[in-house]
DNA sequence: CTGTTAGCGCGTTCAA
DNA sequence: TTGAACGCGCTAACAG
């Protein structure tokens, strides 16, 4: 490349990154159109190696599965990267075997920064501290406890959950299900949006507990409401753990031929679109704007700051959205 | 690292990277320990640098919004991927400024081979040549001719997409409404799915063309079938591009009070498993079994080849899948 | 305005 | 069984 041009590597160096040396115009071409005939473009390893820095931003993700809260947060962080110089490579956990693996490509370097969202419990809360000790500027959204030398962003899902609920004993049901995620439900003791919803059962002296999971795809979504819904003591009301799943339960009641929320009311968690145009439409908890600029500014702020900054938390707003399903 | 241990480098490195050279029991440990306690992890560029391969894949998709193929491609190829000691980092291209810098991240070498599905025309085609050019090993899922330098997969959607209008001509259907993806409505001339619906009309000799867009998300497909549904001149038909549109549909046609298929045959394409818990069951084409180990393994037989091989083609097998819906 | 040189952190030879 | 030394491709500092 340098000798095609006929120019030393520093030059080209200087002409491809375009930093401000003064560079002669007819030898920037020359190293441009060697550059060109090539097809040559530096090697990224080599350059963060130098410089200490990839311009690179780490998503982590549960998976590459297009939950609602990940599109719009990925959607976020490109464009901000995208405007700050700063490319976003996402990882897909899916499992404990594969967080591990994404924690060391991370410690591997081989981004200057991370987001982080993974649900359930794929991700040891070990790995994690162990990549923030790292130094690696990063912002975990989790509502667990332990996380620690990141910024952190909580989501007021228990509450919610618990408004939720309240909001259906406040109609008149006693008897009401929870569909929810299955890291949710099967574990010894009840977290996030299945402890909302015994939480509010419990503050209203209502014994009956009904708890299902099925909100993690749709189709198991239907198939758990249609069983609710056909059992002898079908209850009066579902509280799904996510929108998606809380519009195949109005489906399922639909196709039951029972009445939404007559027979049965519905509410969701999320606050996605496509609750709008359900019939009725969907009850549901969530942001009333799906915004995570806050988050990602996070992130860079911690990126662009020369020390290091004090960890920071953010607690998202998440309301009561009444509609028609309840 | 290597001071902490009281040895040299070369030892750390055979040490972690579990290489055959013999190292004292004793000696090993001491490098364990001291990487443990300094929480060292190798740094990746350095490494890939100098071993000229990094392990790692990189796939590269339209957006990280789960279309149901794309979910499919991404837990094939991650599991294959990890069985073989890759990981895998997923870029976004979104629009075409970002396929641009996807591009070049790859061109930067960021992974020894990549897997490329972005539909629409985002992807421009001297991009993917250039990096072809490269001696980067890929495959792309694409039906555009002009690819070449890479293992290419082509899907027979003109066909498939003919076959399903042809099915609903033969149903007696003649006012066929086309719900489709901006990518192929918002276009010069007819390519895939809308490619596959006006040969078949022209082809029975139907003149009456309804092309609407409207398939790219639930929201808009069901305000489009809505309004199409809801026309004095109602369609006998729907064909939309994607079953999530086309489910859409059906929703909307019994929020009318239309009953499907008996007013309005519904037909999508892709043969997601949500088309089975709709009343009636979804009719569509696409794949019967949701696999893309092939395709991976185009991917992987180039990355152990010692020497380039030949540009493969592998033609997925579409079939219409008739139910309820049609 | 441009070239020379010294590392960035690792893996690999060769010598001990 | 281990260590020393070189170079992967690049950027930054300095020399010219």
């Amino acid at each position: 490349m340098a000798e095609l041009a006929n120019v030393s590597v520093a030059t080209v160096s200087y002409v491809l990154s375009g930093r401000d040396r003064p560079v002669a115009a007819e030898t920037r071409k020359r190293v441009l159109d060697a550059a060109r005939q090539l097809g040559y473009t530096p090697n990224q390893a080599a350059r963060s190696l130098r410089k200490r820095r990839t311009q690179r931003i780490g998503l982590v993700l549960s998976t590459l599965g297009g939950v609602p809260t990940d599109q719009r947060l990925a959607t976020d962080l490109h464009e901000m990267a995208d405007a700050r110089g700063y490319s976003v490579v996402t990882l897909a956990v899916y499992n404990e075997a594969r967080a591990k693996a994404a924690i060391d490509v991370l410690r591997g370097g081989i981004a200057d920064g991370a987001l982080i969202n993974v649900v359930g419990d794929h991700l040891a809360h070990d790995l994690l501290a162990g990549l923030a000790a790292t130094g690696l500027p990063m912002v975990v959204l989790s509502n667990d406890s332990g996380v620690e030398g990141c910024d952190v962003v909580r989501t007021p899902e228990v509450a919610a959950s618990a408004e939720a609920v309240e909001h259906l004993l406040a109609g008149g049901r006693r008897r009401i299900a929870f569909m929810g995620h299955r890291h949710e439900v099967y574990r010894d003791r009840p977290t996030g949006r299945l402890l909302g919803y015994t939480t509010a059962l419990e503050r209203h002296g209502v014994a009956q507990r009904i708890v299902t999971a099925g909100a993690d795809d749709r189709v198991t979504a239907y198939q758990t409401a249609t069983d609710l819904l056909s059992s002898p003591e079908r209850p009066e009301a579902i509280f799904a753990a996510s929108d998606r799943a809380a519009i195949s339960a109005i489906w399922a009641a639909r196709d039951l031929g029972l009445s939404v929320p007559g027979d049965v009311a519905i509410v969701g968690v999320g606050n996605i679109d496509e609750g709008l145009i359900t019939q009725p439409q969907l009850s549901t908890v969530g942001p009333l704007r799906h915004d995570y600029t806050d988050v990602v500014s996070l992130l860079f702020d911690r990126l662009q700051a020369e020390e290091p900054l004090p960890a920071r938390e953010i607690v998202r707003s998440w309301t009561l959205i009444r509609r028609g399903s309840s």
